[in-house]
DNA sequence: TTGTACGCGTTATCAA
DNA sequence: TTGATAACGCGTACAA
């Protein structure tokens, strides 16, 4: 690893003459020594010491995204292909505005938050915050944050968030349900939080546009924790029966469930109607083809990364964004009379 | 953001004492002082700067992550349940030991080498590397490098390989078709490359060991880019009837192939059987459920992360570790006589 | 046991 | 147009 400094005394000049010529400051340096110094640098295949610049300049060029894991879901939540595909696309939004990205995996916010400040971190993207862990942030770290899938009150007076319009996502999916004569319909969730509750929300305001009545007992609950996903998967298809169809609200949850119908013999869409959300890999991939609501996941990505970066060249973004969503319908929900 | 420096100076001592705790070196310091600075360091919630302490150490505490992206592929990498699973294993395993992980997708080498050298990288895992690739990489970087499912026997001089017996396991799946009566195989995958290469003589040396010929034409050509997949899927369908088991290279390809059979109306495992090879998610949701050969994705990025790890703190590691791999019977092999 | 002084590689300020 | 020099925050050899 060569220096500047090294370069510098091999070329006979100064540290900053070299420095300049690196940042293309044109005026400051004659096209004759700024030839001989670039020349230089290519042969010796000079690549700069970032820990040396960031020092120097108090920044970093690193943008963190952090995921708060919840320790009820998954071993491992890049299981999950929504996780991934976000990743994907913040990922790669940032890499090309020339920032670098810094995974951050947990489910304590005082250490998502040292991690950030030694690593003295540009930017934040947040996804899986629930509640006030976003407000507790905000109050140590003094940088452009945006969220992803956050829809707590008072996060959103500190920062922006980019989410979508789940409720009314739901209340498509539940009205088409609707439109196709299904009037018992079950709301299968493992939450009532976030993003869980505004598709929620949305179902249940279907439901009563429709004039359909809601109960609790209406809301199967899965718990998807690894020993004992099986046990309230059989609990749920016992309950199937009371109703025509169900909504999930994720298709790996839908799919999930498909397999446990087939397995128990009951069809779908002959004996019971499913929907998802997500329109994922998952959701095209399984037979019968899920009914769903499609977001764009990769987008949603793209868009954080993209709003983060905004902030960061100083101009203002709106405090909520709310990418669409829509219907896809495919076969498993049968129009029932 | 405090500084030693300053906070030596509200404790009206010098910054070597207050490293000195820091870095716990109790020796150097009396009881009395350490206390006082532990303290004073909780109070202020004291953050050490990375970039300062990289500078003065010449190291950086990041494990660089790179994955080679193909070009032809998939437009977004995570897409892959793979690739997915493996970073969340080696990203718990790396945090855990007080490192962090710098996540770089790429498909040019050239620009992951520059990427790993500004930011001084403490040891470099590489996945997706075929060929030559990994010598180039290693003329440049002199620090630790850990490959993963990387074949190339040059590649296998110069570091060590965290691997699957993949010509195994695709042996004992080819096998296991064999004892149910097929003879007519045919293998289906995108290239012929490091694991699609070693799983390919796996079947091909099942085939010779029971008697079967192979030629060419029994390498059935998937292409995988959204706007082909379609196309060459339809082609794969026609050349179906020929054989009576088909072993895909992975399990994404031989559920994809599941779903196209469904549509067109050919019967798994009636009309032909389906076999592939990882065991995802995918493989245990769909219905029929996938037969395939079981890998665990998650301990390979464990493990190497593990190895490099182990290399970092000077231990020597096997050039070479090869996973074991077992057969999961579910659905979609009928036997046939 | 504690303090001083310097180096890490870069950028920035100011003078030449 | 160029060069000397200070500063960024931390770790550490060496001195006290």
């Amino acid at each position: 690893m060569i220096t500047i400094k090294e370069i510098a005394k091999q070329l006979n000049m100064s540290t900053t003459t070299v420095s300049n010529v690196i940042h293309g400051k044109a005026g400051e340096v004659s096209g004759d020594t700024r030839k001989k110094v670039e020349e230089f640098l290519k042969k010796v295949d000079y690549v700069p010491n970032i820990s040396a610049r960031n020092l120097a300049q108090n920044q970093s060029k690193i943008i963190g995204l952090a995921l708060k894991a919840r320790a009820d879901k998954y071993e491992n939540l890049l299981m999950d292909p929504f996780v991934s595909v976000l990743i994907g696309g913040v990922e790669e939004t940032i890499r090309n505005a020339g920032y670098f990205m810094m995974l951050y995996i947990s489910s304590d916010t005082g250490e998502i938050m040292r991690h950030v400040s030694t690593w003295n971190v540009d930017g934040l993207i947040l996804f899986g915050m629930l509640d006030d862990d976003g407000i507790r942030v905000s109050e140590k770290y003094k940088k452009p944050i945006v969220c992803i899938d956050t829809y707590s009150i008072e996060g959103l007076k500190h920062f922006t968030n980019v989410g979508l319009d789940d409720e009314q996502g739901a209340y498509d999916i539940v009205n088409y349900l609707i439109s196709q004569g299904h009037r018992k319909i079950a709301f299968l969730s493992d939450n009532t939080k976030g993003v869980d509750l505004a598709r929620l929300t949305g179902y249940k305001q279907a439901l009563k546009d429709a004039g359909i009545s809601y109960s609790e007992k209406d809301f199967l609950k899965i718990r998807p924790k690894s020993d004992e996903i099986d046990k309230s998967l059989d609990e749920i298809c016992k309950r199937a029966s009371d109703y025509t169809a169900i909504f999930c609200v994720s298709d790996l949850y839908a799919v999930t469930l498909l397999s446990r119908f087939e397995d128990r013999g009951i069809s779908v869409p002959d004996d019971i109607s499913v929907v998802g959300f997500d329109d994922n890999m998952l959701a095209q991939l399984h037979r019968p083809a899920l009914t769903t609501v499609h977001q764009d996941v990769k987008l949603k990505g793209v868009t954080a990364a993209d709003t983060l970066l905004k902030q960061l060249s100083g101009k203002k973004t709106p405090n909520q964004i709310k990418l669409p969503t829509h219907l896809v319908i495919r076969d498993t929900v049968r129009r029932i009379d």
